[in-house]
DNA sequence: CCGGGAAGCCTTACGACGTACGTGCCGGGG
DNA sequence: CCCCGGCACGTACGTCGTAAGGCTTCCCGG
């Protein structure tokens, strides 16, 4: 029987990169769950056990699915005002995570630390700190604009919404009472008419104004509180 | 050999909830990849197969943790304005996380929809309704508010966060060019000031403020806009 | 006092997982 | 031409979730 060399179709040897393309792809097609080695293997034509002379294990897998992920989020067109980078910043996160909402579901607590999944983080506080902000306050507000767009995906991707687009979010709501909840229960027509991005920019906008209105209380009062404009 | 009843050195028969509490002490003393239906067992004096008298399945487990976590969100003190409702939930559910962080960062991806979890979001979306909102704005605002605090929390319990708290959280900016990158790597002494608490808090008025100018500015013009105040 | 369910725990077993280890085919440099 | 390093292979071990079925102890009616 034949041995050695027999799977990979066409395409030459494998590489690290094509590993990792084809995890995202599992992943996106069938789930989380269905990310093992053996069937990544199945996927790209080769046992298991080969894929670890690309990959020291699967934890690896996953952590280079999260950076060819979030090397997506690219940085906001230079010369902007630190509004519009911050805007462009939250939307480029969102939907860089609803593009590839299992994977980003799959990687999303995992702490990134390369330094091409920072450049566009570098770009947003030098948008901030070019506007006024110390670099403390920076940190803070761009904290601020990461958690909201990161927690808005990760809802959207989870299926936390209530919203029209999945039947499954508003069914569960036919089943409360809407003596003890009126507007969840009662307003479910109302509700439906969310729309997440709309929804998204709602948000981010008031997010970005609040923020505004931070950097200015800053630039009064500005060396008596080292945490930041915050402190009452 | 004594058979049958061995285990369980006292304490009477188990029951769901104890083993959804020994679940919860188990992934935060050992951490989430410890929570195996053996040594969730062995937790409880009693072997694994024991334990799916109680709980159909593993996933049961999961929800169940996730169910006893959020139920500790309690509903503002009803009567408060709309910016104290919505910062009392936004701080209720990111100090919720953080006092069980491996368990929240395990279950956060949960969608939750029992009645006892969804009690605290009908009062905060009452405070929005009867502060002047319409549902669909009050659920949008809703949406802001705890995806903000979601996030945060996340970014915090993940190791997201660029801080002093954690040593490691600092430890690969040393490594950061600082021609690159003349914030992240270059200040590092700044951004080390920046406190978890007091940013997050930063974060919330501003969101909670920008919210309110959303609210004014939904109260002049509203029915032309159906996706709520945010159209352009 | 006893006898018989019911409740609840245990053992055994199966298939799938991550991955350590050793074997052998192949194409490119001497 | 040969040989050697890199790549894929097969096998194997320990652990996981959980299906099926057997045994022990408790409690209650007589």
């Amino acid at each position: 029987m034949a041995r050695g060399r027999t799977g990979r179709d066409g395409a030459g040897p494998l590489d690290r990169d094509a590993v990792l393309e084809a995890a995202v792809t599992l992943v996106e097609r069938d789930g989380a769950a269905a990310l093992t080695m053996r069937r990544l293997g199945a996927e790209l034509g080769v046992e298991a056990m080969s894929l670890y002379h690309h990959v020291p294990n699967r934890d690896a897998v996953l952590a280079g699915m999260a950076e060819r992920l979030m090397v997506q989020v690219q940085g906001p067109p230079p010369g902007s005002g630190w509004q519009d980078a911050a805007e462009w910043f939250a939307r480029q996160l969102r939907l860089t995570a609803v593009g590839s909402p299992q994977t980003f579901a799959l990687t999303a607590l995992r702490p990134l630390r390369s330094e091409a999944a920072l450049t566009p983080v570098e770009a947003l506080l030098a948008a901030f700190v070019g506007a006024g902000a110390t670099p403390d306050a920076a940190l803070v507000a761009y904290r601020a604009l990461a958690s909201y767009a990161r927690g808005y995906a990760l809802a959207e991707v989870a299926g936390f919404t209530v919203n029209a687009r999945t039947a499954d979010g508003m069914e569960h709501l036919e089943r409360l009472d809407p003596a003890r909840f009126p507007i969840l229960g009662g307003e479910r027509a109302a509700l439906a008419g969310v729309v997440d991005d709309r929804a998204f920019d709602v948000g981010l906008r008031a997010l970005v104004d609040g923020l505004g209105a931070t950097f200015e209380a800053a630039r009064r009062g500005a060396a008596e509180h080292p945490q930041g404009p915050a402190a009452p």
